[in-house]
DNA sequence: ATGTATTATCGTAATATTGCAATATTAAAT
DNA sequence: ATTTAATATTGCAATATTACGATAATACAT
């Protein structure tokens, strides 16, 4: 085996998990972090800010792309990634409700 | 390579990452919902709830137990895995605070 | 002490992730 | 059309994760 029984679980915990994955990684969480410190955002200062190969970078920014994180709009020759304020939203209201609607009376 | 530079980012960009890893799982989610929904939890349910081997029940409690969202406590002859207060509420606030703090405007 | 039930650990195989160099693609400028 | 700069893709190696059967350890009951 090796793979994930993701049939066995239900869409909104396999959607959880999937988004959490995204987070699930330091670089992600400091491309997010510095990402939204900018006004814009070129591509290659995050080369230079994160410290990881471009080739790295540029998958790290495909894998939180595919979960809807990011937006991309070109702004003369660079490419600008920005933030996806409606799915950050959803993202924030998804972990709020996981971690408020577990009952913590045991023990 | 292969392994991750964690070297490289801060002390809390790695903490939410590693959290952010053990919720990475949906069979992880699944335990951590179901034990919120008992009173108490003996892991044998576990493994006839969600539908994995007892080893690797085990070992997912384990990843949970390792970022100490897991206390455990004997009950008779079986072992009563709770969910830890302080630490769920103290990283509902960390996802709290990472989602709040990012700065949306751009683009 | 022995048997039974529950949980943990070990060993192993399959798959996924991380990282980078090399190369390709893309867009703008000349 | 060529050159230049930025980003994406490919190919590969190293490491991590997921899963399970087999086995060990633990706790309780007899």
């Amino acid at each position: 085996m090796g793979s994930s029984k993701t049939h066995i679980f239900s869409i909104q915990q396999n959607d959880l998990a999937q988004v959490a994955k995204v987070l699930a990684h330091p670089a992600r969480i400091a491309i997010l972090e510095y990402i939204s410190k900018q006004e814009g955002c070129i591509c290659n200062d995050l080369v230079d800010e994160i410290g990881l190969a471009q080739a790295t970078i540029s998958q790290h920014l495909n894998e939180i792309k595919k979960v809807g994180l990011l937006q991309g709009t070109f702004e003369g020759k660079n490419l600008c990634y920005c933030i996806d304020q409606e799915r950050w939203m959803e993202l924030q209201k998804a972990f709020h409700n996981f971690f408020s609607n577990i009952n913590l009376n045991c023990c």
